[in-house]
DNA sequence: GCTTGACCTCAAGTTAGCTTGAGGTTGCAT
DNA sequence: ATGCAACCTCAAGCTAACTTGAGGTCAAGC
């Protein structure tokens, strides 16, 4: 079980509790990298066992795998997060956390006032302002009232 | 503009801010109907404002159009909804915003708890709970980590 | 009668995060 | 030497909620 500690995916895939399947579309996304056996087989480091955990645990928070690549390519050398590294992102990763509330909140508080109304008006339900949802690209619908 | 009250799709697009093509996908999808002219063209009436409205809220509030449908198809004759409807609804919502906010406000809680710890350790992170994940096949360690 | 703009249908593309499948190879134990 | 589990690549499929594009029609003004 060490051969110069490198693992097979599978191997990876039992630590992490991730498909292999999932591993290599990570890989592929440049999230982790591996070195290759003559035969082209994958082996990885034992820490990337930890690398997937961060994905795994910045992805619960809500992070997109492109942001996570962001912070993980920020660390030097490409090496696995550190103590500091991690204090730094999930300082951040909180006051995501906290807008959300924050929104989450704001909706309920709307929604309160507005049961019992049931105007259902795009101009006067406080529910549903659109400067929320206009100019977000992308998909969704677009926003422009009378 | 008011011919026996029928409205044309780009009209009822600019009176809620719809795409006219996301429009079109509600339709396909039973989410809304439309009366068609001689030439083929789609006339909706003045109350599919109100019912679109209703999608749109519905959606603000994380519900998602299978389960939009749903809660509009429980109205008698496939009515726009009224007050009472709007109030039982609306109730259901409530709990599911309080839901989430509870949820997150967990998540935050256990971050707090993590930060400075830095583990990152699938055992003990209290951040990372494998039984959101794991399939529970398999016999031994499931998480062994560094 | 011609142009213009709003409308039509149907198919395919988009983003995210993977999974599934086909068809083929490697590595390890017996 | 053989069997078979684990591995490989590449392409396509999945869900959600739409958008975009191609190619064509309808309605109204000049």
């Amino acid at each position: 079980m060490d051969k110069n500690d490198l693992l097979p995916i599978g191997e990876l895939a039992r630590r992490t509790g991730l498909a292999v399947s999932a591993i290599r579309f990570y890989e592929d996304k440049g999230l982790i990298q591996a070195f290759r056996t003559m035969g082209n087989q994958r082996r990885f480091l034992r820490s990337d066992v930890r690398r997937l955990s961060f994905i795994l645990i910045a992805q619960k928070l809500g992070l997109g795998l492109t942001e996570i690549e962001a912070e993980l390519s920020k660390l030097p050398q490409g090496r696995t997060p550190s103590l500091s590294d991690w204090q730094r992102i999930s300082r951040s990763m909180r006051s995501a956390i906290d807008e959300k509330i924050r929104l989450l909140t704001l909706t309920r508080t709307k929604l309160d006032e507005c049961i019992g109304c049931g105007c259902l008006s795009l101009q006067r339900c406080a529910l549903y302002n659109r400067d929320d949802r206009a100019g977000t690209a992308g998909t969704g619908p677009r926003f422009v009232l009378d």
